[in-house]
DNA sequence: GCCCAGGTATAAA
DNA sequence: TTTATACATGGG
């Protein structure tokens, strides 16, 4: 990875491919918001930076050589060459061009498996704006206090808490859901390190034993917080866009990137609601 | 007020 | 096994 320290930050060559705003706002993770700028400030694990773009280099401020190899090198997936993913994928069904073509940059995230599990609890039947809003309420009142903010509270201190102390986060009725995956995440009745490479199907049966957890939050929690990029979200949105836009493609044919697939699905058939056809959907 | 938000648990057919 | 409904909260 072609990348040198400055004055301004880390400061990160890209080849091509890498759109911050389509990877920072597609609805993979909550904790990134734009400034007026166009940058990019969020926090990961203990750190909180600002991020931005320079003609072709991803500058990562006040970060050093250390952080750069021991966290964002492998949280932005800077390795992995999403130029020939797009193309393997085109490869397998080429009416996912269209798809494909419709959204540039995106990357599939390396987040924290229980920051991401924990997430997309609060985000059923909920919008992302709020979901952002719960997500930092649960920073500021059970996260450590870093420089520029809190970290994501870990499994093994939401476990000790009871419904009621969430309630500040306003939370609704997912508080007991949250409440319940931290105690199985944190006594190891659900082995969220294991699912880096355990059998999928596995990972998902585990996954769904915690209350509040369907399809949708395991898939979710296996591709954006344990990157198994095989592993395939399908909301009502995708239902659609399976169903009409791409003529009833199943799953099960996209392959190994399925996921990333899915991201460009799913951005297609938001970006063209009048090509869905509802009456196809139940 | 009413509808919706990248769902899920629960009860009933 | 499949299909309706409630669910907490807040913005439009």
């Amino acid at each position: 990875m072609n990348y040198e320290i400055t004055n301004r930050g880390i400061e990160i060559k890209i080849g091509s491919c890498f759109d911050l705003k389509n990877t920072f706002d597609c609805g993979q993770c909550f904790r990134w918001n734009e400034d007026e700028d166009g940058s990019f400030s969020g926090i990961v694990k203990d750190k909180s930076v600002r991020i931005y773009r320079d003609n072709d280099k991803i500058i990562i401020e006040n970060s050093s050589e250390d952080d750069f190899k021991n966290l964002w090198e492998n949280y932005l997936d800077l390795n992995a060459c999403y130029d020939d993913i797009r193309n393997e994928i085109i490869s397998l069904d080429s009416r996912l061009k269209c798809a494909v073509d419709s959204i540039d940059g995106i990357r599939i995230l390396n987040q924290d498996p229980w920051e991401a599990l924990c997430s997309f609890i609060i985000s059923q039947n909920n919008n992302i704006p709020r979901i952002k809003i719960i997500v930092s309420r649960l920073c500021e009142h059970f996260g450590d206090e870093i420089q520029g903010g809190y970290t994501f509270p870990s499994a093994d201190k939401i476990a000790k808490l009871s419904v009621d102390d969430l309630a500040p986060l306003r939370s609704g009725f997912r508080a007991k859901y949250i409440i319940d995956a931290a105690k199985k995440v944190s006594s190891g009745e659900v082995n969220l390190e294991k699912m880096r490479t355990a059998p999928i199907d596995e990972c998902r049966k585990e996954l769904m034993t915690i209350k509040g957890v369907g399809p949708k939050v395991a898939e979710c929690t296996l591709l954006y917080g344990l990157h198994r990029l095989e592993a395939f979200p399908i909301d009502v949105w995708m239902k659609k866009a399976l169903s009409t836009l791409f003529n009833g493609i199943s799953p099960e044919n996209l392959g190994r990137y399925a996921g990333i697939a899915q991201q460009y699905i799913f951005h297609y058939s938001r970006l063209n609601p009048e090509l869905v056809d509802t009456s196809k959907i139940q």
